[in-house]
DNA sequence: TTTATGCTATTGTCCATGACATATTTGCTT
DNA sequence: AAGCAAATATGTCATGGACAATAGCATAAA
C-alpha cells in the first residue's frame, strides 16, 4: 500500500510516507492542505494524494521553522524562497564553530570536509582519533554533537541524500559503540543506575549513545535498551531493574504533545523516587518543561546533574 | 487534547496512545471496532475513545500473532484465552541445541540462562568472553545466530516482555559492534567491497551486523548503511561509493511481495556487474529465489560466497 | 501429488467533512 | 506596563464510505 518509493521517475510520496519522512501527521497534511491550501498534492489514478518531492522538501523546511517556535499560519504558505531565507538566519549556529580556528573548531571542519567529500571511512576513523586524543567527553560535546547539528541541518534543508545521512549515522554510531566499549567497568554497584531509552515513535539512536557514552564516562551504570521503547515496558523494565534513573531522548521532530503526554504518563507510572531526566533537541523540553521532570538542556548537563545526584544521594 | 492518561485509578489510554504502544495504527484500531467488535473503548467527557488497559494489552497479543502470520478476522474476536493457548503453541526451533552437551551448546544454554535471568550484564560479558574464546564465525554462527532465533520464539511466544527482548538487541549489538571494531582493518582497497543495508519496512538491524562482522572477517570492505534504506537512495549510494556487492537483510515478518519487488526494482536500478546478495529468514527467498540475485540461505554461506566471488574476480 | 489460475472474502489505508479542546494572539481596561 | 477576556489559530478526533492489495480457497491442468 505504501509503494511509492518504487518509480524512480517523478519521485512521489504517498500521504503514509510524507508523515514518515516529515514527521507531520496526515490528519494534519490534510486539514493544511483545506485551510492553507499547501501542499497541494495531485492524485494518482486511484484518487489518492501524491505529493511530489519538491513539497516533501518544502514540507521538511517548514518543519524545521515550527520546531523552531514559527506558526504554522505563518510559515505554510509562504513561497520557497521566503522560507529558505528564514531559514538561513537560524542555522548558522555550529558551522561559525568550525570556522573558528582552534583546535576543536579545526576538527570539526575537517570532520565536515570528511562527510562532505564522501570519504566515510576517512571520516571514521578521523573520529575514532579525536575520541582518543580529546577524551569521550570533549569528542562528544564539542565535536560530536555540533557536528550532528551540521548534519542534521544539512539534512533540513535537503542539502544531503538520505544515503549520506545513513552512513553518516552508522559511521556515529560505531565510534560510540566503541567509546562506551572502552570506558564501561566491570565494577558492580556503580551508581547511579541509568536506563535508557527512547519513546516508540522515537527512532534515533545517536542521542541515546551520546548520553550514554557521557554517563558510563561518569562512572555511572547503564542499563540501555535502545529506541522506541513502549512506556508500559519501561516502567516494567524499571520494576526489574531498579534504575535510580530512567533518561531519555528526544528529536527535533518529535511532536510535542506526545512527548509531554508521553512525560506525564511516564511520571505516574514509574515510583515517585526515580528521577526522570529528558534530553535531546525537541524544542518543547526547553519551552514549557513538565512537572516532575529533570530537563537535560544540553549535554554538558549530564555531568552536572550526576554531580547533583550523587549530593543528594548519599 | 490526550488527557485520558490522566485517571490513575481505571489506566485508560487514547487511541493515540493505544497507536504508540501496540504500533496498531489509528484507522485499523476503528475498523476493528467497527468490524470485529473488538477493541470496544469507552468514552470520555468529550466522546473520545478511552481504552482501558485490559484491551490495550490484548491488543499486544493480537498485535504478535499478526507478526507470527495470523490473520486479524480468526485473531480480534477471541478471548485472551483462546489467544493465549495459540501463543503457546509456536515453535520451539533451536531450544534442542541449548540442551546439548557439546562444548557450543552448554555455551548457548548458558547464555540462555542469563538472558532469563535478566542478568544483562552478566550476559553480555558472556558473549565478550565467547567472541574472544571461539571467534567471531564460531561465536556468530554457532552462538548468536541461535541465540537470536531462540529469543525470537520466546518473543513470539509472549514468554519475553518487550523491554527484555530490547535489552537482548542492545546487548548483541553490542557485542557485534565491538567485534567489528576488532576485525576492522586500515588496509585500503579490501576486496570485495560489500554495501550493507535493509529495505525501508525492514527494522532489524542484527541480522545486518552479524552479516557484517563475517564479511569483515573475511576481509572485505564493508559500507554499513544502516536499516530501512528507500531503493533509490540504496542505487545513488552504488554510485559514489562502487560496491561489488550489495548485501541486503531481510527478518521473517517482510511482505513476500514486497521483498521480491523490492529486489527486482533494485537488481534494475544497480549496473549489471554489481551483485546484489540477500539474506535472513524470509522464507520466499528460498521458496522463489529471485533472478539476478544470490540468495544467501544461512550465515555460514556467506564465507563460501566470498570466496567464490574472488575466484570468479582477480 | 504438485502446480497454475481464477474467484471471493478479508483487511489496511485513504478520503471528506465536521467538531472541538487547547494554545496563542489580540485588544481592551486598569 | 500589566492583567484579563475575547477571538483566532491549530491539531486531533469522529463518522462512514470506498477501494486496492492480499490471502485463502476451489477448481483445472500437468
Amino acid at each position: 500500500m505504501d509503494l511509492s518509493e518504487g518509480e524512480s521517475k517523478h519521485l512521489t510520496f504517498s500521504i503514509a510516507a510524507v508523515e514518515r519522512d516529515t514527521g507531520i501527521g496526515k490528519d494534519t497534511l490534510r486539514v493544511w492542505e483545506r485551510r492553507y491550501g499547501f501542499p497541494q498534492p495531485g492524485r494518482d489514478s486511484f484518487g489518492e494524494r501524491s505529493y511530489p518531492l519538491a513539497q516533501v522538501e518544502k514540507l521538511r523546511i517548514i518543519k524545521r521553522l515550527l520546531d523552531a517556535g514559527h506558526r504554522p499560519g505563518q510559515v505554510v504558505a509562504m513561497s520557497v524562497e521566503q522560507l529558505q531565507s528564514i531559514t538561513e538566519s537560524l542555522t548558522d549556529g555550529p558551522m561559525a564553530l568550525a570556522r573558528g580556528k582552534d583546535g576543536v573548531g579545526q576538527l570539526l571542519g575537517e570532520a565536515m570536509g570528511l562527510f562532505r567529500a564522501q570519504d566515510i571511512d576517512g571520516l571514521r576513523s578521523h573520529l575514532h582519533q579525536t575520541v582518543a586524543s580529546l577524551g569521550v567527553n570533549r569528542f562528544i560535546i564539542e565535536l560530536l554533537a555540533p557536528l550532528n547539528s551540521m548534519v542534521g541541518d544539512a539534512w533540513m534543508r535537503a542539502e544531503i541524500q538520505v544515503f549520506e545521512e545513513h552512513m553518516y549515522t552508522e559511521c556515529a554510531t560505531g565510534v560510540l559503540r566503541q567509546a562506551i566499549h572502552l570506558l564501561s567497568s566491570h565494577t558492580l554497584h556503580r551508581q547511579p543506575r541509568v536506563l535508557l531509552t527512547t519513546f516508540p515513535q522515537e527512532e534515533h539512536a545517536v542521542g541515546l549513545l551520546m548520553a550514554e557514552s557521557l554517563l558510563t564516562s561518569q562512572g555511572c551504570h547503564c542499563l540501555p535498551m535502545g529506541v522506541k521503547t513502549p512506556l508500559s515496558d519501561i516502567a516494567k523494565a524499571a520494576q526489574v531493574h531498579h534504575p535510580d534513573i530512567v533518561a531519555l531522548s528526544f528529536s527535533v521532530s518529535q511532536n510535542p504533545n506526545h512527548v509531554l503526554d508521553g512525560l506525564a504518563e511516564l511520571r505516574r507510572l514509574l515510583p515517585e523516587q526515580v528521577e526522570i531526566w529528558a534530553g535531546g533537541r525537541a524544542p518543547v523540553l526547553q519551552r514549557r518543561p513538565p512537572a516532575g521532570v529533570t530537563v537535560i538542556a544540553d549535554l554538558a548537563q549530564i555531568e552536572v546533574q550526576v554531580q547533583r545526584w550523587r549530593k543528594r544521594k548519599p
